[in-house]
DNA sequence: CGGGACCTTGCGGGATCCCGCAGAAAAAAT
DNA sequence: ATTTTTTCTGCGGGATCCCGCAAGGTCCCG
């Protein structure tokens, strides 16, 4: 068996590398990699199939690594050992990875023992371990209560990116208007929106950007998840009619 | 001599730790803090004029951080060690670095060397030590060239937090119409103009929203810089006459 | 089958944004 | 001191956004 990690910290990648020798015997051989490419690189040429990666790299993010390693060979595992739990990172996360597949997200806050356990739960038991933390975070999200519908999260993403409504209305497939109705449920939801008869603070924000803003501070969005939008996005602009 | 270290990731604290005790023999004590409070405390409490310190914490960010100890304290020096060289990053500390004060500016990814040499050029030969790569980016951000003005920054993080132009113009003692020209002005700086004449692709971006995404994918903003800009906005919006 | 909950779409209007035009004021250059 | 450049300001209009209202449409449940 052997055991890939993708992680830009040196210093972490050493105690990595000694955390798996420690906690996995049975483990024949340990493969560095200190970005997303060369990572993807060499899970393809050494068809490991046990991977332990950082998400937020600078070269290539991990979550754009993760999904196309596991778009080439689904059946890898991977362990997501990352510093936050944003609840970006954790729904990118959970949007690439394959059904019945095997992986983990423990936080890098956890103790030697969490991340020995996860190891052995993960690689050899064939165990999904995820942190208590992240657990909540993804209940919480992904559940209706206070959560984010798939919708209104692509249309958030859609006015983070400067879309304007006729443009995220194309791309959706969608009328202007069900557009304007997805916005001004996501603005209650965001606790942005104007109370009417607040004479007060009323018109001091402009809800579109303001959405935006608090979708940060909250980490609903991070500078990676809207990196991968940009890219989708102008991917699309390209197979686009222009005009 | 003692030196404080703030810094929230363990290896990386006694990494530092061990640096300093190697680069600075006449170093008789070394403090550690684990966010920006404690930070903020212990310099305090114990009067040490050294400190290490790493931006981007979960607790409290190190420039705030900064920021108090050097009111206080203005003749402090101050090493920040950090993994980013972020436009949000390098202009927020010298936003904040009192007049004649030592301090320094290294990349986590620096070598051992590096990193002992300005320890030791900052606390004992009283020099300052920036990172050649944060050098750059600080002679490309304020400079004319491609630079961006402290207005345009300014008006640039008040559309960010979402702000219409008339609360803007509030804020800043500026007319709409004035709000609006450096709007226009930010626009072009940060290539998101719509040239007039084009019809393919003309209305598919909202000109405000866009220039957040794009300065975000830039860099120029972060989260960091965007919580304390958030700060700073509902101080000002609580000493505001209602109405 | 009918009723209810939900989503979508069109219409319309008020508020806001984007910006060209042009004069006034301030700052910088000569 | 005068010219030049830059910035600030008001006016006005077209485009966009925000959203109430109301007419379908789909899906589920009794």
């Amino acid at each position: 068996m052997k055991v890939l990690i993708i992680e830009d910290d040196p210093l972490h990648r050493s105690y990595l590398n000694e955390a798996i020798r420690a906690a996995l015997p049975e483990c024949d051989g340990v493969l560095e990699a200190e970005n997303g490419n060369t990572g993807e690189r060499l899970a393809r040429d050494c068809k490991s199939a046990h991977i332990v990666m950082d998400l937020q790299m600078s070269q290539r993010n991990g979550i754009e690594a993760a999904r196309t390693i596991w778009k080439e060979r689904p059946e890898t595992r991977i362990l997501f050992w990352s510093n936050y739990s944003d609840e970006a990172y954790v729904r990118g996360v959970s949007r690439i990875v394959p059904v019945g597949a095997v992986y983990g997200y423990v936080l890098k806050s956890a103790s030697d023992d969490r991340l020995k356990l996860a190891l052995r739960s993960i690689f050899i038991e064939s165990q999904c371990v995820i942190d208590r933390e992240v657990r909540g975070m993804q209940q919480r999200s992904l559940g209706n209560v206070n959560g984010f519908t798939e919708a209104e999260y692509e249309i958030l993403i859609d006015i983070a990116l400067g879309l304007t409504d006729r443009a995220i209305a194309q791309r959706r497939n969608l009328s202007v208007r069900s557009v304007q109705n997805r916005l001004q449920q996501l603005y209650i939801k965001l606790g942005v929106h104007q109370p009417l008869g607040n004479q007060d603070d009323d018109g001091r924000f402009n809800l579109r950007a303001r959405a935006v803003a608090v979708a940060f501070l909250r980490k609903l969005l991070n500078h990676s998840a809207l990196e991968r939008a940009e890219t989708d996005l102008t991917a699309w602009l390209a197979r686009q009619p222009h005009g």
